[in-house]
DNA sequence: CGATAGAATGATATAACATAACAGTCAACG
DNA sequence: CGTTGACTGTTATGTTATATCATTCTATCG
């Protein structure tokens, strides 16, 4: 089995991701404007999880940024799915896996060199520390919630009214 | 299969609690202050996570009180497995199966009320969406993160050396 | 009992992450 | 070209969490 190793900044990865984005927005007519483009390009080049912060950092070395800029680009590319959050560290990472899974992936957080690790959830739901000791990783602590509506709530409001 | 509910702030399942709590730490010769107590009360007390600054200001009716030691008494009550943190929520919530598990557990946040059920995590490990259907519970989006060491770094530094 | 060492808390400041609100700009389309 | 809607800029502020150092409490030992 075997998992994509998470673009170490290589031009290839960024450019396979970035022509990606550029297809999928042409295709369903989204704006793939040069600040969400810059801003992928900094989580694709980036061996770890950049923060909103991080990223307004770097791309203030070319121009000016505030904060919210970048979370509306964030905003953009995780509607987008090309990026996803890392809850458990306030910052965001490029999706590795194409778009071939709509179900939540699992990631693995090294908290040691800070790279994460993208096992699609399909190998997940079938055998899950089976395929993390395979990729050899020691697991430390795991955040594993779901959220969605309780049953009380779901009988209150039958058609999900929320 | 039954889950507890999760304690709506009844008085029996603060008492219940608290008093685990104070066998907990006469065993293990922790101290548990009044500052502790008052937290975790709290927390037992209301029927969803509450945040740091929300613990600051109910304790703060009595007393003042700032966030810095609410934190601290958080930190203290998670070390001692008394509570969990809510990642999705930056919240904090008592842990309703006593110590009988080491595996972190699964949690059903509602985006409805608010409410968190806690699935111990064998039996997640066994069947997750069967026992997540039994519970009634609807999914809209899920967080299962793991943090580790991973295979490079493990090599690098054999004996966890963190 | 009083000294003292370690733990806990108080107090203040600041860091880190995220959103609100409104004004200005751009780009596509008629 | 002008209008509309999407995007970005700007400023302010909200929310969550930690750093640092002073003070108080508590258990223990001489």
């Amino acid at each position: 089995m075997n998992f994509e190793r998470r673009n170490t900044g290589s031009k290839r990865a960024s450019a396979t991701l970035l022509s990606r984005a550029e297809r999928l927005c042409r295709d369903k007519n989204l704006r793939f404007t040069p600040m969400r483009r810059r801003v992928l390009a900094e989580l694709a080049a980036s061996p770890e999880p950049l923060t909103a912060y991080d990223l307004a950092d770097r791309v203030r070395e070319e121009k000016r940024v505030a904060p919210v800029t970048v979370y509306r680009a964030l905003e953009f590319l995780l509607d987008a799915k090309l990026i996803h959050r890392i809850v458990i560290r306030n910052a965001y990472t490029p999706c590795d896996h194409a778009p071939h899974h709509d179900a939540t992936p699992v990631f693995l957080v090294c908290t040691h060199c800070g790279t994460v690790e993208e096992i699609p959830s399909e190998t997940f739901q079938h055998d899950l520390s089976g395929t993390i000791a395979e990729v050899g990783f020691r697991p430390k602590s795991r955040v594993f919630e779901i959220e969605g509506e309780c049953a009380r709530c779901a009988k209150r409001q039958p058609a999900s009214a929320i």
